[in-house]
DNA sequence: AATCCGGGGCC
DNA sequence: GGCCCAGGATT
């Protein structure tokens, strides 16, 4: 039996039941695939639901403003997919009536579409035989064909993506695309895949030569860098406090903080005192400090560690307007700052 | 080609 | 602590 009649045999008896499964309409399998980049389904799924729930079409997804759809994403990371799911939806609505376009090349230009995605929703929706390759479909490719070229190489980019292309199902790239990565995320799983019970382990060379737990082969990124945040929370008696909108490059574009003091190096409470008592926002005036965290909590990202420290800053009046304590809710913020205000509890 | 961009879950 | 995840954009 070929490759992809094994697959798509397999596929057909073990799929999970997903929402999006139940579709072929455009819009929802690319917020499905804008929510699953680099989201494992367990954790996309329910933001899937609310954002279907809320928008159930283009239209209603380019009515809303982006502190809308930015809310709505919170806690799930990468933000710039909210941006441009926001932007491309806007697009599709005012340019495009309403309809997406129905192939590869097409899909490739919008924003936050890129090769994996633009594959994904030409064959789900329109049986255009492209070949997505993600991080499941590299794992199965280079255990069965026992490839040893880093994945996250140019060269490994192209040589996985022209033998998914050789592979593909041309009569089928639908089931054949979903297949693949399904099997790479049930069965030929990154730790421990109980190969015993695979149907490909006769012709897996990675099986028969024991380098399962070797491939695929990956560069080492950099590590991360430590960066120490200092958040300041201010109170005041009328209830108010502060919050900031990210602007410009870097991490949590557009999303809402408390004001922040930054540095590349820990800072002594001292150094920091001064640095507020200088602060603009309360400069000359009095106030009562108290630090509410007594461990650093430690925050990773893929590039950075986030050493945080949160001051609690009261002070009689502020030198800005400020926002009622009660509606803090209603701004999107990272999962850093929301963990805080749903523990400090205003 | 290398780096940046989140957060959760696993070992 | 390191690795992975239905990747894309920027430099």
């Amino acid at each position: 039996m070929i490759f992809s009649e094994i697959l798509i045999r397999w596929y057909s008896n073990n799929k999970r039941a997903l929402p999006w499964r139940q579709t072929k309409a455009p819009y929802y399998i690319w917020l499905s695939e804008i929510i699953l980049q680099q989201t494992q389904i367990k954790q996309g799924l329910p933001y899937y639901t609310s954002f279907t729930e809320k928008f159930p079409s283009v239209f209603d997804l380019a009515k809303a403003d982006e502190e809308e759809v930015l809310k709505l994403w919170q806690g799930l990371g990468y933000y710039s997919r909210a941006r441009n799911l926001h932007a491309t939806a806007k697009y599709i609505a005012e340019e495009l009536k309403g309809k997406f376009p129905n192939n590869y090349k097409g899909l490739l230009k919008l924003k936050g579409i890129g090769d994996y995605t633009a594959s994904a929703i030409a064959s789900i929706c329109f049986d255009e035989a492209a070949a997505v390759v993600d991080g499941n479909v590299y794992r199965v490719l280079s255990r069965y064909f026992g490839i040893d070229t880093p994945i996250n190489s140019s060269k490994g980019a192209k040589e996985f993506k022209a033998l998914a292309q050789e592979l593909i199902d041309k009569k089928n790239p639908a089931d054949f695309n979903q297949a693949i990565m399904e099997f790479g995320a049930m069965q030929c799983k990154p730790q421990n895949p109980d190969c015993n019970i695979c149907p490909y382990n006769k012709g897996c060379i990675a099986f028969n030569k024991k380098t399962i737990n070797n491939l695929p082969v990956k560069i080492k990124s950099a590590k991360a860098k430590k960066k120490y945040f200092n958040f300041l929370v201010f109170i005041s008696e009328e209830g108010k406090t502060v919050l900031e909108k990210r602007e410009g490059k870097g991490i949590w574009q557009n999303l809402y903080q408390f004001p922040l003091i930054e540095t590349n190096k820990n800072i002594d409470d001292h150094t920091l005192m001064k640095q507020i008592k200088e602060h603009d926002l309360i400069k000359g005036m009095p106030f009562e400090l108290s630090l509410y965290n007594k461990d650093v909590v430690v925050h990773k990202l893929s590039h950075q560690h986030l050493y945080t420290k949160f001051w609690v800053v009261n002070v009689n009046k502020l030198l800005v307007e400020g926002i009622p304590t009660n509606q803090i809710h209603n701004y999107a913020v990272p999962i850093l700052i929301g963990n805080f205000i749903e523990a400090f509890n205003f």
